[in-house]
DNA sequence: TTCCGTAGTTCAATATTTCGGAACCTAAGA
DNA sequence: TCTTAGGTTCCGAAATATTGAACTACGGAA
């Protein structure tokens, strides 16, 4: 936690760094992750829900390739790095996909959690 | 031109292989050139016509990973390897997904066609 | 038929990138 | 102070990308 965190204004942010970011699949869960929680999520609670885990070195890794693609913004709050997406950036700069993207994963993924009979007892 | 060219399914194409596949700026712009062709161009002519010289091998590999992920199809007529979009089958398995990677690019790339007087220089 | 040129593929060696364990840093409490 | 939690950085190992050279396959010319 010392070097400060660089994050891309919006013409900075390109399509290739974008779609990189988002060809790993557990990349792409934490932002799908960190979506569903606006107020922000640190490292150690998004990876937990998402089921997966993994060495904090590479964990670290991950979330700053998404914060160099522009995709997260990070914050620190005590020891914690709150991390939540840029959506208005992205809706700026790329409007439309990010939504095409998810609307992709959510399809190859059909909802795997929230197959109950009805919303009543998803929390997870 | 010796092992048979294999085509993925719609079942057996990925999102993440479809996002690492484009994310690489020389495959983008083999997938928009070959749509402006819906019959098809060969590896050598689409390359040239993207204006981005490779060797052989490099160019090679770039086809293929492209054809693995199921954004091509390849069929060798004589000693040309002709390849088009695939996107009927794109569409079944990721409705919107292509074009809106499409849109993305061109709103990166300001349209090369009508480079006017506006903005002569445009940074990389 | 044989030979040649074209178009692309495969191999193998090198270069780059990613993973992950260990050590480290900073903030918050006891 | 010491300890713990949450991340970061370093660096060697593993995986992947790049590309020159050798190779295959096809079509045309002789």
């Amino acid at each position: 936690m010392s070097r400060p965190l660089a994050h891309p204004d919006a013409a900075a942010v390109t399509l290739a760094g974008l779609l990189f970011a988002l060809c790993d699949p557990v990349r792409l869960a934490i932002v799908r992750e960190l979506l569903k929680s606006p107020a922000g999520l640190n490292c150690t609670e998004a990876t937990a829900r998402i089921g997966l885990a993994m060495p904090k070195s590479t964990c670290s890794q991950h979330y700053r390739i998404l914060r160099e693609s522009g995709l997260i913004a990070s914050e620190r709050r005590g020891t914690e790095l709150v991390s939540r997406v840029r959506s208005p950036l992205l809706a700026e700069r790329f409007p439309g996909l990010l939504e095409a993207v998810l609307r992709a994963y959510e399809r190859e993924r059909p909802a795997a959690a929230k197959r109950r009979v009805s919303r009543a007892s998803a929390a997870g």
